[in-house]
This record gives C-alpha cells, structure tokens and sequence, in this order.
DNA sequence: CGCCCTATATACCGATCGGTATGAATAGTT
DNA sequence: AACTATTCATACCGATCGGTATATAGGGCG
C-alpha cells in the first residue's frame, strides 16, 4: 500500500513522510482549490520548507496532480465501488449516500474537490481545469455504460436514455457537493438524498 | 432604468459610461471568480485606468458587490419571475427552463457566478463567500415557502416536506449550471431538464 | 577519515498582486 | 481670466506570488 517510496540508501535521509505531506497538500487544495492554495500555504501545512517541496514533488501543478490521485483513489473509490450494485437504483443509492457521507466527515473539508478546482480556474489553470474534467468525463462514461446495461436489463422506463439519467444523478451529486460544501447541515443533505431516490425512476 | 447618474455638473467629466464599465467587469467576475479576475484584466475589458476604477467603483470587492447586484437583476430575474407560476411544476419547470436559457447565452459567459465565486474563494475573500450566501439563502427561502404553499393547496404528495423539494431542485440548477461551465453541450443539458422535468414529483 | 550524494534552511529572484500618489487635462463658476 | 472641482494617465508603493541559487547538514561507502 506504500507508495512506491524506494528507499534511495544514498545521501541525507528525508526528514518527513512522503504520504503525509501529500495528505496534507491535500487538504489545502480542498479547502482551498488549486489557485486559492498558496505555497506558504502549502509547506506550512506539510511541515516542510519550499525547496524540500520542489525537490519532492516538482512543482504546485504536479503537486496538485500526485493530491488529485490520492483524492480519486481513496475519497473517490466509493463512485467505482457503487457500479457494481445489482440495480440502477442501487447503483444510484451508493452514489447519493457515498456522497452524503463524503459530507459529513468532521475531519475532511467540505465540498468535493473536483468541483472546487474546475471552478477556481483563473487562466493560469487552464491545464488543471482540463485534467479535472478529463478525469470526471471518464467516470461518467462508466456510469453511462452502466445504466445502459440496466435499459438493456429493462430496469429503466420506455424512453429514459442513460446518458440523460447518468447526467441527471451527476447532476445531483454535483449539486449535493456544493451545498455541503456551503454550510448545509448533515439532515438537509440526507433530505436532499431521500428525496432523489424517492423520485428515482421506476419502471 | 439608468443607475442614478446624476450629472455632477463638476468638474472634469467622466469619459466612459459607469454601466457599461460594470456590465464589462460582471463578465470578467463571471469568466473567472473573484479571485481569478485581476485588476489588470478588469480595467483592460472596462475600458478604463486603475485610478478611475477606483475613483468609480472604491475597490475590487466594492466592484464585485455592484457587479453581483447586477447579475442578479438582469440575469436572475427569472428566478423570483418563477415563483409566480400557477404550480409547484410550473415554478419547477420555469426554473429549470430559465437556467438552462442562461447556459445556452451564447454572448455571456458559462456557469453561474454564485457558483463560481462561492467555490473560488481563498481566504483573502470570505466576506464574498458570505455574501453570495446570503443572497442564495435569501432565493432558497422564497422558493420553500412557495413549496410550502403548493404544498397546503395539495400539490405535493404526503410526506414530501417544502424545504425537501426546494433543495433538491436547487442542487439540479446548480449541477446544471456546473456542468453548463464545464463544457456540457446545450443538447445535453436540455436532456438534464427534461429528465428532471419527467421525475417531478406528481401527487 | 575523506568522498559523494541527497535533503535541509536561508535568502533571494522577477513578476504580479491590489491599491495610490502625483500632476496634467477638462469642465462649471465667478 | 482666475478659481475650483473632478477625471485622467503615468508611474509607483509594499506585499505576495511561484520558483530557485547557495551553502550547510547528514547519511552510505571507500
């Protein structure tokens, strides 16, 4: 599970745990977005010093890109993880409510990432902005495959396309994200959920 | 309709027109957040110098609260306009309609500023934060007691809270305007309003 | 030990940030 | 014409931005 932090055995050891620090960036970039998120910033959170930063992790855009994997690998394993739900409806359920949860973690910050930082893009950013949606594009195609396996299955109504229904529950999730991430309190995030799988679509 | 110019008749005259200048830096905040809009770019696509903006308009975050009161009185009138509709789904309908009108503008910017500068905020520019936030609340209350309205003539199936509906439709609109910034064709999101139109609720 | 290699800490780089001091230009008033 | 008031254009302010040069500290290895 370590990253691949082969030890070099060859001049000064480094003072501070590669994984941590990404950890920590992390969590600024969240808080923050990617332009919010200043280098001082940054290595005070890490507990490092800015040529230490450099030197491990190149610059703030590949930084940015190594903490967006961490995001994607473990906040974002919930998303992959609810495809394969027996049902449309199940699929849909792990989604709302691996999104509500993301939510209501008192330690992690608010909101969801991919959000922040495709909006926070002043034109400095326009790279970040593009690798952000690449990677959203890619899981909503897999969403979108899957609600086509469940109009084949007949689960979906005569006429409900999948993308359509794939970008309306994007469209959910989405909007649940930026309420969190606005002070919304855990109980109207959870109304927000139940009222979405009460209108889910039912043959 | 002319924002109270009243001709000083004093002095040396202003040599551009105040609501054009605000129209050109609503679009600037619109393109890029609060944040992301440099001074530099604001002048060059108002047309004017730094002194003179400053002299107009105080500073960059008194031009940001007159921008904003300007896009909410000329590009969010549908909102409170769909209230008045007859029903709890025509409200719904003209909201969803209306917003999907704004990503279809072909000469304004994508996305919507309260979401943009909601999200884009570092934090130099939390009292922004706080008052997109308040206008949003402000139109979240209007919309739940016209829920709560429809809700006492019937409209609503039982157990469906006002509050419940109104932020489930808000996290629509605000994915929709996401996905509207984030390159969504209008094809697209005219399915997203469709799909959404086709799941409300019916008693 | 001396050698090599890497990480650390400090101090600094040019560019840009939001904001302003200053003086010339342009109008009404007397 | 002289005075006053307001705007305009240029040039500048200190602070911060992302990024780096330089020199020192600390480990494996001969």
């Amino acid at each position: 599970m370590n990253s691949c932090t082969a030890t070099p055995t060859k001049g000064r050891p480094r003072e501070f745990d590669l994984d941590d620090a990404l950890a920590a960036a992390l969590r600024v970039f969240w808080r923050n977005g990617y332009e919010g998120a200043s280098m001082a910033e940054l290595t005070a959170a890490m507990g490092i010093t800015k040529p230490s930063l450099y030197a491990a992790f190149g610059n703030k855009e590949a930084l940015f890109h190594k903490a967006l994997d961490l995001y994607e690998r473990e906040k974002l394993a919930y998303v992959m993880a609810a495809l394969e739900a027996p049902t449309a409806r199940g699929v849909a359920e792990r989604l709302l409510r691996g999104a509500l949860e993301m939510q209501m973690s008192t330690c992690d910050p608010k909101g969801c990432l991919n959000v922040i930082a495709v909006n926070a893009c002043g034109a400095e950013a326009e790279g970040i902005k593009a690798e952000v949606l690449k990677r959203r594009l890619s899981s909503q195609a897999a969403l979108v495959r899957r609600f086509e396996q469940a109009k084949a299955a007949g689960e979906l109504p005569d006429g409900m396309e999948a993308c359509a229904l794939a970008r309306y529950l994007l469209a959910i999730m989405q909007g649940l994200a930026l309420q969190g991430g606005s002070g919304a309190t855990c109980q109207e995030l959870d109304q927000l959920v139940r009222i979405s799988l009460g209108l889910w679509p039912t043959r």
